[in-house]
Parts: structure tokens; sequence; C-alpha cells
DNA sequence: CCCTGATTCGC
DNA sequence: GCGAATCAGG
């Protein structure tokens, strides 16, 4: 794959729009987000609200990189810190226009009151067996994929969050994934 | 471990 | 110019 103006444009635009590299790349298909980047770069377009090691105005000592063709140490500098924060959001694109509106990443549905809903019976099944072996978390262990699916009375102690591995993209996971986005179709007429 | 962007450098 | 490999950080 080349970049295309058509490519270019959507990369531009994405990266405008705060979206990661990975998710670029995934969207224009035939390209790694280190290609990405790299255009990104190449493009002059880089640095926006970064997520971590962003170029701040200061000089980046930056050590050496590696010895490209030769040896590899893979010396690893071993953090100490215990790294409890992990983020339950994906961070905003902060934009630099004050009266912009913030784009937010997560317009997912909410999960739907199980008992407000006729879902098809397998899903159902599907889903109470699932339950079994969630890994019944807590809000704060809610990732960017752990099924969010709740499960039990916010006011009991009784609640907890499905946490299974979601399925790509969703909010939830394969089961509750199933549950959660019905087809118009499967739910039609069960009672009238 | 998952992810993020940044950089280098052989191609 | 391109992007894999690597680095650095969350």
């Amino acid at each position: 794959m080349s970049w295309t103006d058509e490519r270019v444009e959507t990369l531009k635009k994405m990266w405008g729009e705060g979206q990661s590299a990975s998710q670029i790349a995934k969207e224009l298909g035939g390209v790694t987000r280190n290609a990405v980047i790299g255009k990104v770069h190449r493009l002059g377009l880089s640095n926006r609200a970064t997520t971590g090691t962003a170029a701040k105005p200061d000089a980046k000592p930056k050590a050496k990189p590696a010895p490209r063709a030769e040896a590899k140490p893979k010396a690893k500098a071993e953090t100490k810190e215990p790294v409890i924060m992990q983020t339950v959001a994906a961070a905003p694109p902060k934009s630099t226009l004050p009266a912009r509106k913030q784009i937010i990443p997560a317009g997912q549905p909410l999960p739907p009151q199980p008992s407000a809903n006729e879902i098809s019976p397998e899903a159902l099944a599907k889903v109470n067996e699932v339950e079994k072996k969630a890994k019944k978390i807590g809000l704060m262990e809610l990732t960017e994929r752990t099924c969010k699916w709740p499960v039990g009375d916010p006011a009991t102690e009784d609640f907890w969050f499905c946490g299974l591995p979601v399925k790509q993209g969703k909010p939830y996971c394969e089961a509750h994934v199933g549950v959660a986005f019905q087809p118009m179709s499967s739910r039609r007429d069960r009672r009238r």
C-alpha cells in the first residue's frame, strides 16, 4: 500500500481528531501503526495532545537509541514503580480551541436493563453461562478491553462487572455483545 | 500486559 | 519516502 492522496487525507483527518495511530492504521488498512506514525512525522504534523512522552519544548537528551546493526544489549531499565494507575477511559483529545467541543470516543450504548428487553433465548443462555465464569471485577478494574456489562444491583454489594475480554472494539465480551446489540428483527413481538 | 507516540536507519 | 524495530512512558 502506498500513501495516496486519499489515504493521507484520512490520516490527517483522523490524526487531527485525536485518533491514535493504531486506530488510523486499522482504518486505513494495509499499514501498521508504525507506518502511520512515520508518515505523521514526515508530514510534519506530529505533536498534539500526546498521551505520554510528548515532545516538550525542552530538549530531549534521549540517550542513544540502539546500535542498529549490531548486538542488542536489551538492557531494560526496570522501573520499580507499581503501576496501579490504569486509564479507564481513553484520553480525550486535547483541543487548543477554547470553544471547541471535546471529542469523546466513548459513545457506546449503555447496557440495557436485562428485564426491559426481550432477548433471544440462546443469547440469554449464553450470558447466564458466561456470568458464572465472569471475572466479577469492580468499577475501578474496568479497562478498555474488559467487558463492562454490569451484573446485579449497584446499590448492593452483589454488584460487579463481567470483566471478560471484550470483543474487539466493543465495550462488552462476546456474549454480552450478543444481548446488547440486538437486531430489530429478533426482538419483534414476543408478547403482543 | 495492554497501550501510546518518538526515533533511527536500512531499504 | 517508507516503515520495522526499538525505545520510552502510561
